[in-house]
DNA sequence: GCCGTTTTCGGCCCGACTGTTTTCAGTCG
């Protein structure tokens, strides 16, 4: 099995962790990392770059020394200098990294001064006090690990999106009401809307005193107060949800909301350009010398930068400073930019409510059309169609489209791609719907090989129209099939067929990168529901979140365009 | 270790909070 982005990643990001500990030049430390998640993020196979004999070097952060490091890292699974620093420190020693508290420093002195290398050891040094011994820790900071490593190895736990927004929700509408709060807002991973959030970051601007932060600590919840002071405070809810809370001046609102927004990579490119332009910025303002020339509102300091806005979906730092500048920002795709639903079910296979309420409820949403796209027989638990069902629903929906005015339901199926490529269905009942929607629901742990070629096959189908939720995966459950997306993509391309954003709060598969790369490939993404029940539709809005953070515009979607522009488009790939 | 429309050498984001220190280092975001 070839080595894949996401392990050459981890190795670079060892080998920092490693030379953190070791107290290596920081900036060296700093461009592993980037090379780290450069590589993560590259949207495309580094390991087939290198194949083909790619310039590495062409990628941000990747100088010949790293390129040398990752080739070295593709061809052999490892490389030298790991190899040498995992002689000079104990195996799994980076885990210590990960505890709250512990940085390099504290990781290398607990480690000179206890031999502690491990989780467990660390747990049993501080509970045997020996952790405050050393110079620098004391009896707090030693309490404070004894529980951190308990929590760690209880396991870490992200959140789904849509619950950290009502937890957000509330705890806004609280902070808004204290006296002296001019505003209330969510920040960080929640509001670049990420698909898990770790903690919450919300932001208050002041209009004078207050005593928001007394106020914030004192939840009658429960909660526990990890720190607080006079414009910071973190607290640790019941749920589990670590809640940070900053409050700024009136006038700093915009500067604080861009900073705790994030990404962290984003803000470091913004101060660069800031410096490079005798600037500063921080979360009060942008400031020459002493002056605060902007930071009330965002627009404001992203236009002290030379910069247009930058909606937060795209604050990654993955080229979106280089458009701001360059006025070539997209115009991101819009709940209301949608048309209609190219996958949902009905009662003829799992789904909840009848064909009618289905269509009725996607009527009631201003949409003109919506596909019915029940599955085929293979998912056992899918109670799916077999050709004979499949034909009497085909005429249940002309019937039903006769009398409908203004509104048409789409004649779909969700088939099953089987293991070798072949559709469930013959194509004497596939050629008499609109669409055919192919998914993959078994075997998702094929080597990446058969299983790229599994769905190539799939789309050789002349009747093959929409690839669902492409990668399989399940949001912390289950990961995504090894499949290679750019083949798959430039299939769909030749083929005039498409690929789906399932907007699934569990799924959301295509990821935001994935995305990115679809656009780049021109092919056009669906952004459907796979709704199970007219409430189902209800899941659109977490699929535009991930649409806009993959650069998706209206035009990039499949179901923006209306029916007289659909029917051409889903008809070319059934010829 | 990377990078350059001021630079191929000398830079590399910035501030708050905690615990421990008696003036600040370490960590975090």
């Amino acid at each position: 099995m070839p080595i894949q982005n996401a392990e050459i990643a981890a190795v670079l990001n060892e080998i920092a962790d490693l030379l953190d500990i070791q107290e290596a030049n920081p900036f060296r430390i700093r461009a592993y990392r980037n090379a780290a998640r450069t590589v993560g993020e590259a949207g495309r196979s580094v390991p087939a770059m290198v194949a083909r004999q790619a310039d590495l070097d062409a990628l941000p952060g990747i100088g010949p020394d790293l390129a040398g490091k990752i080739t070295e890292i593709v061809n052999t699974g490892s490389c030298a200098l790991l190899e040498r620093l995992r002689k000079e420190l104990p195996p799994g020693i980076t885990e210590l990294l990960k505890v709250p508290g512990l940085g390099p420093k504290r990781v290398r002195a607990l480690y000179h001064d206890l031999g502690v290398q491990t989780l467990a050891q660390l747990h049993l040094a501080a509970q045997e006090g020996r952790v405050q011994a050393i110079a620098g820790f004391g009896p707090k900071t030693q309490q404070a690990l004894l529980e951190a490593t308990a929590a760690r190895l209880r396991q870490e736990r992200r959140f789904p999106l849509g619950v950290a927004d009502e937890t957000a929700a509330a705890l806004l509408a609280g902070l808004a009401a204290v006296p002296g709060v001019a505003r209330a807002v969510a920040a960080g991973s929640l509001r670049r809307r990420r698909e898990t959030v770790g903690d919450l970051d919300l932001l208050v601007s002041l209009s004078g005193d207050s005593a928001v932060m007394a106020h914030f600590i004192q939840g009658e919840d429960g909660r526990q107060v990890l720190l607080h002071g006079g414009t910071r405070a973190s607290v640790v809810l019941k749920s589990g949800l670590q809640v940070d809370l900053r409050a700024v001046p009136a006038q700093s609102l915009g500067a604080a909301w861009v900073y705790f927004t994030g990404s962290k990579a984003h803000n470091i490119a913004l101060r660069r350009l800031a410096q490079e332009q005798g600037l500063k910025v921080n979360e009060y303002g942008v400031f020459r010398g002493a002056e605060r020339i902007a930071g009330a509102t965002e627009a404001s300091l992203y236009q002290a930068l030379g910069l247009r806005y930058i909606e937060p979906e795209l604050r990654e730092d993955r080229g979106e400073i280089e458009a701001a500048r360059q006025d070539r920002l997209p115009v991101l795709v819009s709940l209301a930019d949608l048309r209609g639903d190219l996958h949902l079910h009905t009662r003829d296979s799992d789904g909840r409510d009848s064909l009618e309420a289905m269509a009725a409820a996607a009527r009631a949403r201003g949409w003109r059309y919506a596909a019915v796209t029940d599955h085929s027989r293979s998912p056992a638990f899918a109670r799916g169609l077999d050709p004979v069902r499949l034909a009497k629903q085909i005429d249940r929906i002309d019937r039903f489209n006769e009398k409908a005015q203004g509104f048409t339901v789409l004649k779909g199926i969700e088939v099953d791609i089987l293991q070798d490529g072949t559709l469930e269905l013959p194509d004497s009942i596939l050629q008499r719907l609109d669409l055919v929607v192919g998914a993959v629901h078994h075997h998702l742990d094929l080597p990446r090989a058969r299983q790229t070629e599994r769905v190539l096959r799939a789309m050789d189908s002349r009747y093959f129209t929409l690839l669902a939720h492409p990668t399989g995966r399940l949001i912390g459950e289950r990961a995504p099939c090894e499949i290679d997306l750019l083949r798959v993509l430039r299939k769909a391309r030749e083929r005039g067929c498409f690929v789906e954003l399932n907007a699934q709060p569990a799924r959301l598969d295509l990821a935001d990168t994935a995305c990115q790369m679809a656009k780049a490939e021109g092919v056009l993404v669906s952004i459907n529901s796979d709704a199970h029940g007219t409430l189902e539709f209800n899941h659109l809005p977490s699929g535009i979140d991930q649409g806009r953070r993959g650069w998706l515009e209206k035009a990039d979607v499949l179901n923006t365009r209306d029916l007289p522009e659909l029917r051409p488009l889903l008809a070319r790939t059934m010829g």
